[in-house]
DNA sequence: AATGAATGAGCCTTCATTCAT
DNA sequence: AATGAATGAAGGCTCATTCAT
């Protein structure tokens, strides 16, 4: 028997003994809720607190403004599949290149399966702000790091990846998984896919290595 | 009979004729400049109107809504860098097949060097719409051409490419060059930036004709 | 028989085919009317559109913003006092020092009856901003102005005031009707109250002549 | 039995008593601080509690409200400036008119601790409300009881003060230093500005004495 | 007594869109 | 066809105040 507000009629819900920390994961969950319905569209601050059970006044308490929360989604996301792959990565037990590619490829797309719009909207929203430099750098120093191990392995090694190397690579990667999740694609979640998308990544190393 | 706006046609007919062509004409353009000065966030429709020298009313009577205006400007870009990747391929008097890759890469990156802020925010405003399907129809279509005029030269011929080869090709390549646009990337006008983006579709033509 | 405003009932009525001019002087009127009725705290903006009988975005196409709106109605009612006590000045055929001084003792109190609790609202927001230098200009100008004519007379002349007595004999002057005027004492339009204004400013007048 | 707040008793208890006598002091003094630093707009209920280290709900335990607050600033730098003149009045030796006008004025010149801004900022604040009334009432009184001490001197006498009168000569008293105040003069301080107060104090008494 | 998380009314402002002229 | 004054829904954000702990 939730002791305050028993009106239920109007407006709020959720009687929430809330701690500082449950009232931002719900803003939080709120927000990724909205940005998955209704695009950056519907992504008001209003909209927001609504959805996550909490007055404005209270999203305002903990989030500067409305980029701070977009940030804060963004940030949140990152992380998310960046830990994906890592996770992927580890259980892998083949250590072949190829192997550990089709490990990072599959993390990446099975990352966008969950909220295809909420990542969708993310990604545009924190790009059309210029954090996209920051956000990605995580996902480049994955990428710099896998390749590092690669040496370590029976695999044909290749040369450490210049600047333009690994923005080529990486951006192709996220393009395409990018592409594929805003246009909807049917094929997103095959084998085909996941094939085309190893096929380029290895081909474009295994030409770095020639070029060596 | 197109009562409005044939505006694709490019040619501008004799000025005392065709005011409404020339009105729809001014109002791109002023669209355009007002995306390259202040980017997606000084995009109103006030603000076009006013750029253009037209009132807001008469902008109302050739656009439906900002989104049509939008659309109308994408669609004029994508036309204009396809045009371009044409002459540029048509031009080329090598013909072999890294050659023509390089034609076309050279000429995307180059239909970007005009108004790149303009360019970014129509990216990004008509991607949050889902228009991109539509728009990079073309230049799959584009794409999907050249290759099959591929097997017509003595360059070591490859397989057509398949629905999801056509897809990751073709993202990949965008992909990269929207990431460098949107994030502003300080070699995108750069030889050796140029180089990966050749690389990449090679890379991936060979792999593919190798798997086949 | 008043034509505008027929349906008072719910929200928006004035049909209006209202000029530009018009639409600003029903917008400075009703700002006036809601300070008059209000004070600074009802001071809204969107209180003084929907008194004004237009949509709120109709005010922020003639006033910038809230400020400029304030501005507005103070500069009109500082002119409109200074108006008030030049023409009382003109009429007065009286050309004796004291004479004149009362007709602009008599004038300042006038031009406060109308709208007493308008004119302090303005006069405590005007302040507020800091825009009270530039406003009471005027006053201090008028001031020196009559001051000046008075070596005109048979009148015992005074020394041209300095800045500092300047400043203390207009802000004592409206400083005493300012009060009276926000503590609404019951004595404000009696012949006694003016004759002691009369007597303050002109003792400081005598006072400053034999001093020179 | 009063349960809160005697706080113009001034004098500080035993420092382990009257606990809430100190919190309430912290209040008032973060206000003030607040005040003078930000102004009226940086004064808001959390910013004054966090200033004077408490929290919020503290402070709305001795304040009902923000103007009770506001009130109650007011209340003390009256207080405090009347006991400033009153002091000034006994010290002065010299029992001229003149000496003891010019110590009042120094007194109320230099009352407010030197905070300018917090001073203008009350006085806007209270004036808004309208408890201009109230809160002038002890200086009505003072100036009445300082008046009617001076027959008591060698100095020429002068008739009581009629109701008018006591209005006219304080009024303007205050509405001069407080024009000084909030329009932040630079000759604030001076002695020339001093001089002039005096003088218009003095000329309008003697005014009076000739007039009787 | 004190705390501070939560509330929500309400403020200022923008801007896409309409329509009488 | 063109104009542009007018509209008003909607958005971001603030801050005085409450109340369970």
């Amino acid at each position: 028997m939730p002791p305050r507000r028993q009106l239920l009629d109007k407006k709020r819900r959720k009687p929430h003994q809330a701690r500082a920390g449950e009232t931002v994961d719900a803003i939080l969950e709120g927000a990724a809720q909205i940005l998955e319905m209704g695009g950056l569209a519907a992504f008001t601050t209003n909209a927001v607190a609504e959805r996550a059970g909490v007055s404005i006044g209270t999203l305002y308490q903990y989030f500067a403004d409305k980029q701070a929360l977009l940030r804060a989604i963004a940030q949140q996301e990152v992380q998310a599949t960046l830990a994906n792959v890592a996770k992927a990565l580890e259980g892998e037990i083949e250590p072949s290149l190829e192997g550990r590619i089709r490990a990072v490829v599959r993390a990446m797309i099975n990352a966008f399966r969950g909220r295809q719009k909420a990542r969708k909207a993310v990604a545009q929203a924190v790009m059309a702000q210029g954090f996209s430099v920051e956000l990605l750098a995580p996902v480049a120093a994955f990428l710099a790091h896998s390749e590092a191990h690669a040496g370590q392995t029976s695999d044909p090694t290749f040369p450490p990846l210049g600047r333009e190397q690994l923005f080529v690579l990486s951006r192709a990667l996220m393009g395409v998984i990018r592409s594929a999740v805003i246009e909807e694609q049917p094929f997103f979640k095959s084998r085909a896919f996941e094939d085309e998308l190893v096929r380029l990544v290895l081909a474009y190393l295994d030409a770095l290595t020639a070029a060596a």
